[in-house]
RNA sequence: UCCCCUAUAGCUCAAUCGGUAGAGCGAGCGGCUGUUAACCGCUAGGUUCCUGGUUCGAGUCCAGGUGGGGGAGCCA
């Protein structure tokens, strides 16, 4: 910046933190104007906000600056700015200190103020996801960013502390079924004129990668391979997936985290899971008291507690089988439900919700699911008609964590490859860490945008990441 | 992909039986005030999503399309 006197600029999060004690020293600030209040008396008063946390800070602005009248009485909201001055004890209600301001320089006015989109009111979600280049300048957005940040170093922080290391698994893959759910093609071919082969289909040897590839459904298949080496790992990046899934709690580009241990069983797999949330929990409720009041106060009045209980008490344990004997009980008891259940096929969501909400109104690891309704290396129970799966449900989401003890023998591992039609050939290289030095080991997928839903109380997966990808919307 | 709901001012919404467009907030201007979801007054602001149909007349009814929302399935 080209400004006449030379202060190294704080940001607005530390001159909160150290709050009366920096009274008098001289700081600048640099931020966008939330609203601006005049006063007749000859001040006018200025919320500017730099995102460092939740609460905007009060600049009072004297009428003798010299740009007072061309510049100043013009900021309003949106506009960003520099103030020079000094911090203060606020003489009104609302705020401890503020910032008595010697010099502000207004860097960029908002061409019209009638129809900037960020206005200084209650907008919509819905409204808000269509300026979504905008909405990070709102309270709700602003709160979201810094809890996704915080979440996010929690993860690493927990698989630091825990000896994992971070592997960073491809986006684009080779793999055209990692068997779960339909892909976005990756190429280079002229859509309109691709070579084609003397069969007429499209002839992916001259594609870039020399073969058919996809972005990556799941990066647990790679993180499998250097588990069978470094024992611990985990990846966390972008997952693709190309349904047409209009919900919610589902996104095209969602950010997945997966771990993966060896010598490990179904038992330590919801361990880890366990202790992984409560970690980042932890980590929210001590770094963004100010964000998740917000929220408790705005969006979710049950948010905090939620998230204490969470950390409070052990996650309920149930197997399928057990969850499957609850549901019928309830049943019988006169609990109503759309959909029938019968042992052996997927729970419905409301079955879902009535285990976690209304039965256990906490966290439920479900394990041992029936083999038929999971995927095909899922470790085979010795009863001959589970695996060892476990999902996590949790109350007003449902599922945030799918995992499972993987299948490291061999033998089982093709009988079930082959028992749901996929090529083993195709998995030579899954394979290859069954045949040589195999060991039991677990893994998981959490999904963080569901995790940032249940902390928070944000209705839609859609409003908790930066840039929302679903069917038919890819604007920003 | 299926079911239901929905689209009016910058935003959130209203408009009776089909009768010719309204409020709040926001914005601009003025007043008042160490203000703080400020307050008071005035002003501006409309292709009623698109295409077609019914009707003397359509924001309103009908058909198709598009966008948005909720639920289901798929899953994280």
């Amino acid at each position: 910046m080209n400004s006449p006197v030379s202060i190294p600029p704080s940001r607005i999060a530390s001159l909160f933190a150290t709050g009366s004690a920096a009274v008098g020293t001289p700081v600048r600030i640099q931020g966008w104007i939330r609203t601006r209040r005049d006063s007749k008396a000859g001040i006018s008063f200025l919320q500017v906000s730099d995102g460092s946390c939740f609460d905007p800070i009060q600049v009072v602005a004297p009428a003798d600056l010299p740009n007072y009248q061309s510049e100043i009485l013009k900021a309003g909201a949106g506009c960003s700015v520099v103030v020079d001055g000094t911090v203060a004890a606020s003489q009104g209600k609302g705020q401890g200190i503020e910032i008595q301001a010697s010099r502000v320089e207004v860097v960029g006015l908002v061409d019209d103020p009638d129809t900037y989109p960020i206005q200084p009111k209650a907008h919509s979600f819905e409204y808000l996801r269509e300026v979504a280049h905008l909405r990070p300048r709102t309270n709700t957005f602003g709160a979201i960013g810094r809890v996704r940040h915080t979440l996010a170093m929690a993860v690493h922080e927990y698989f630091h502390q825990n000896g994992f290391v971070w592997i960073h698994t491809p986006i684009v893959t080779g793999s055209d079924c990692e068997g779960a759910g339909q892909m976005f093609r990756v190429s280079t071919l002229d859509l309109a004129n691709p070579p084609r082969t003397p069969e007429g289909k499209v002839d992916f040897s001259q594609d870039f990668f020399g073969r058919e590839t996809h972005l990556t459904v799941s990066g647990q298949l790679n993180v499998e391979t250097w588990c069978m080496a470094l024992s611990k790992v985990y990846t966390f990046g972008p997952t693709f997936r190309a349904e047409n899934s209009n919900t919610s709690r589902h996104l095209a580009e969602f950010w997945m985290i997966e771990p993966e241990m060896a010598f490990a069983d179904l038992s330590a797999d919801a361990d880890c899971a366990e202790a992984l949330l409560k970690h980042m929990f932890t980590r929210l409720l001590a770094e963004r008291a100010d964000d998740m009041k917000f929220f408790a106060d705005r969006i979710d009045k049950e948010c905090i507690s939620r998230v204490e209980k969470l950390l409070s008490s052990p996650f309920e344990r149930m197997d399928y089988t057990e969850g499957v004997k609850q549901l019928e009980a309830a049943i019988t008891k006169g609990q109503k439900f759309e959909y029938p259940v019968k042992w052996g096929t997927d729970l419905q969501s409301e079955h879902e919700r009535y285990l976690t909400e209304t039965l256990v109104g906490r966290p439920v690891v479900l394990m041992n699911y029936p083999k038929d309704i999971k995927a095909f290396y899922m470790r085979a129970n010795d009863d001959g008609k589970t695996v060892a799966a476990m999902d996590i449900l949790a109350p007003g989401i449902g599922e945030i964590v799918g995992g499972s003890q993987r299948e490291e023998r061999l033998e089982f591992l093709d009988a079930r490859m082959i028992e749901m039609g996929l090529n083993p050939k195709d998995y030579w290289w899954y394979r290859d860490l069954r045949r040589y030095g195999s060991v039991p080991h677990a893994g998981f997928g959490l999904g963080f945008e569901r995790t940032i839903v249940y902390a928070t109380g944000m209705a839609n997966v859609r409003d908790v990441i930066p840039f929302a990808r679903t069917p038919k919307n890819c604007e920003f």
